[in-house]
DNA sequence: GTAACTGCAAAATATTTGCATCCTT
DNA sequence: AAGGATGCAAATATTTTGCAGTTAC
C-alpha cells in the first residue's frame, strides 16, 4: 500500500509522539499495525517486509514500540509473541485491559476494543494487578461465510 | 524429596491412565508437578532434573504429558511456555476454564481453580469456544509477607 | 554535526529430528 | 521379545549482541 501524504503525516505523529524519529523502517512496520489491526508476529512481518529490512531491525523496532507504548504483547498459549497497535495505544493512553480474541479458523488475532476485562473474584489474599483475556473462537468475518 | 510408595502409586495411576509407561524421568517430572502446583517451565525443570535426564527427554515428555491431558500450557505475554498440572487434569477431566495467576513479586504462577473463567458478551458475530484468563498482581503468600 | 538507527556477522538460546540403545510391559 | 522411551549428536529456529556505517533532526 502507497504511503500517502496524510499517512505519513499520521506516521509521524505517532512516533514524534514517542520521542522516535521517524525513519523508513518504523514507519513501514507501524502502517503495517494500522493497516490490519490485527495482531501480528515478528514472522509475519518479517515476511512481508523482510526483504526490505533486516530481521534484526524488526525486533528492535517491536520492542522499541512496546517500550514507547505503540504496541502491547498478547498472551497466546502456544510460545509465539503477538503484537497489537490498539486504539488506546493508538490515542496514546496505554492499557490492555481489553480482550483479544483468536479466531481458530482465520488464525488472526483481534483486540476488541469495546470489551473489557471482567473484574472477578479471587480468594483472599491474592491482590490483582491486570487481567488479560483470550478468546479463542470464530470471528465476525468467518462465521458469515460458508463453509 | 523422596518417592515413598504410594507416592509412587500416585504417579503410576496418573501414568497408566493414560496408557503410559511409567519412567523415572515421567515420574520425576510428574512429581515436580504434584509437589509445587505451580506452573513450571522446561527451563525450570532442566534445572531441577537437567543432571539426571536429557534436555530432550524433557522437551518430549512435556509434549507428551500435554497431549495426554496431564498439563496444559498456559498463556503468557513474554513467550516462556508454562506448563500447569491441576486439579481437573489430575482427575481425568481436563479443562482449562480457570484463572491463572501470576505473582509479580514471587514471579509464581498459580491455578486458581476455583475461580472460572467469566461468560463474557462479545460483538455481533464472534463465536466463544474458550476463554482464557491470565492475571497479573501479588500472590496470596507475598501479600502476606512484609516488603 | 551528533545521536540515534540500521545492517551485517556472529553469538547465544531454544527447539526439533534421526538414530542407536535401553527400558517397560 | 517388541514397542516405546531415552540419550546423544546435530540440524533448525529464534533471539540477542557488537560494531561499523548510515540517517534523522
Amino acid at each position: 500500500m502507497m504511503e500517502t501524504k496524510s499517512t505519513t503525516t499520521r506516521l509521524n505523529d505517532i512516533l514524534h509522539r514517542r520521542q522516535l524519529s521517524s525513519t523508513e523502517s518504523r514507519r513501514k512496520i507501524l502502517s503495517l499495525f494500522l493497516n490490519s489491526h490485527d495482531a501480528l508476529t515478528h514472522g509475519i512481518i518479517e515476511k512481508e517486509v523482510g526483504d526490505k529490512f533486516d530481521r534484526v531491525t524488526i525486533y528492535r523496532t517491536l520492542q522499541t514500540f512496546e517500550e514507547k507504548g505503540i504496541v502491547h504483547t498478547i498472551p497466546t498459549a502456544d510460545n509465539s509473541v503477538l503484537y497489537a497497535l490498539c486504539k488506546e495505544c493508538e490515542e496514546g493512553h496505554h492499557h490492555d485491559d481489553h480482550v483479544h480474541f483468536i479466531c481458530t479458523r482465520c488464525e488472526r488475532t483481534i483486540c476488541l476494543d469495546d470489551v473489557v476485562s471482567p473484574k472477578l473474584e479471587l480468594p483472599d489474599g491474592y491482590v490483582t494487578d491486570s487481567v488479560q483475556v483470550v478468546i479463542h473462537g470464530i470471528c465476525k468475518d468467518c462465521s458469515s461465510e460458508p463453509g
